[in-house]
RNA sequence: GUGGGUGUAGCUCAAUUGGUUAGAGCGCUGGACUGUGGAUCCAGAGGCUGAGGGUUCAAGUCCCUUCACUCACCCCA
């Protein structure tokens, strides 16, 4: 019987890992709720057709990345492929845009796409994404990539570039994009076979074809911030006089295209010079009408995804200290019997304590306690029993004392407090 | 979906132009040391060399197939 291993694709996440994991979900939430987003749990599968109306049913996600499955009523699902789409299902199925003018939520949890993976790429992958609904004013786009700059700032993130685009609106991107098919079409027989291709479904995407003759073929090809209408150019402007004010540097990226049909106006990428060949760790812009798409009432909106697992690998935060704990030796049969009592003891003093189960010798047990790092040690055995006394072992100062059973919980209670 | 690279012990890696019983370090278990950890020394366990087929007197090594992992393309977080 070959061993059963994960899918490929899919990863553990291990005890080591997991702490590390926990301490920038800890930083990333709190940034985000010190910012007015408040966080919202959605389901993990969603009706396929959502996913097709807000992406975009021609889109590689939508049309060949997605897990998409029946139910018993015949019923078709798909697992979310990103988060933006169940984020606005939920607005609208819970009416959030009653209230308040606006509303600002954020979410965390897996996504799942299958493609085939690479470093930095999974088939189930984290994300945090942030949505703000309701807000149409350039600030907004400054002010929540800001948010996302200074919440790397604490994770001490270094190395990033903040790219930056407009894509326009459906006043003035029909036109553009009928202006770069014409010169497309023009060049046809210049370009590379897989240029060809994206001339016909996604054009703006041949700006990021890495073939050289491509390349200067694309030169004196038409950009598209050239060819914003006024609305969409002032918009990009002030958005961009924003983020100079707040002292980010960006990176003006006319080949900056989102894979999702939804964006409009800004579209934003923040890349690392540390990673491989997927190097995005954040992505977004503004959506303004994705919530109409879906049949809700007009509503500008604005939002980005994190990808954790990209975000984890640059993270190199400092080690932080122990937090106290005692293991428990116990030697003999009576022993065991006292030390289960002391442990729950312990715990309900709101100690941190374990207790070596097994019957080993003193040595072997003093050795187990020293593989799982216990600072601590408490020693029972039957000299102790009779006298009434446990023996409190430092293991770091490799110094120990015996004291009365009574004085134990008193004895660690003020040496924790008064150490940290 | 398309390419490239790599598969040997729990982990990191050796093994001469194909040549006897596939080794080492770390880790693990036990001992030296009967109730005192980390150091040292000794011993032990642990392998269908990813799987299947072929060539050969002989395959971890060469060939084919397949699977897995990995990097890249495509695309994206």
């Amino acid at each position: 019987m070959p061993q059963i291993k994960a899918p490929k694709g899919v990863a553990d996440i291990l005890p080591a890992q997991v702490r590390d994991w926990q301490r920038m979900e800890r930083i990333i939430r709190r940034t985000l709720e010190a910012a007015g987003f408040a966080e919202i749990r959605l389901p993990i599968f969603e009706v396929t057709e959502l996913f097709a109306r807000s992406i975009g049913a021609e889109t590689d996600i939508v049309s060949k990345e997605m897990y998409t499955f029946q139910d018993r009523g015949g019923r078709t699902f798909s697992l979310r492929p990103e988060g933006t789409a169940g984020a606005v299902r939920a607005y609208l199925e819970h009416r959030l845009y009653h209230g308040a003018s606006d509303c600002r939520l954020y979410y965390l949890g897996p996504m799942f796409r299958a493609e085939r993976p690479q470093a930095g790429r999974f088939r189930q992958f984290n994300q945090v994404g942030v949505e703000v609904f309701g807000l149409s004013e350039p600030g907004v786009d400054a002010e929540v990539i800001a948010v996302l700059m200074e919440m790397f700032t604490r994770l001490g993130l270094a190395g990033l570039r903040l790219d930056l685009n407009s894509l326009g609106c459906p006043e003035c991107r029909p036109g553009y994009l009928r202006q770069l098919q014409c010169f497309l079409e023009a060049k046809r027989l210049l370009l590379c076979t897989d240029c060809q291709r994206r001339a016909e479904i996604n054009p703006q995407r041949v700006f990021d074809c890495k073939q050289p003759g491509c390349q200067g073929i694309l030169e004196d090809a038409p950009k598209s911030p050239d060819s914003l209408c006024a609305a969409c150019r002032d918009h990009f402007r002030r958005v961009c006089d924003c983020l100079e004010q707040l002292g980010y540097a960006y990176q003006l990226n006319s080949r900056l295209v989102r894979g999702l049909d939804y964006y409009n106006r800004t579209a934003f990428e923040i890349v690392s010079l540390k990673l491989g060949a997927q190097n995005a760790i954040a992505g977004g812009g503004r959506y303004d009408g994705l919530v109409e798409l879906l049949g809700g009432p007009s509503t500008p909106a604005f939002g980005y995804a994190i990808g954790l697992e990209r975000l984890n690998m640059l993270l190199q935060l400092p080690s932080e200290p122990v937090q106290p704990w005692i293991y428990l030796v116990l030697l003999g049969d009576e022993a065991k019997r006292q030390g289960l009592l002391l442990l729950q003891e312990l715990r309900k003093a709101g100690l941190s304590a374990q207790m070596g189960h097994q019957n080993k010798s003193l040595k072997k047990q003093l050795q187990h306690a020293n593989k799982l790092e216990a600072p601590w040690v408490l020693i029972l055995g039957e000299d102790e029993l009779a006298a009434g006394n446990v023996i409190l072992r430092d293991m770091r100062q490799g110094t120990q004392e015996e004291l009365l059973q009574e004085q134990l919980i008193g004895k660690l209670k003020g040496i924790w407090t008064t150490k940290s």
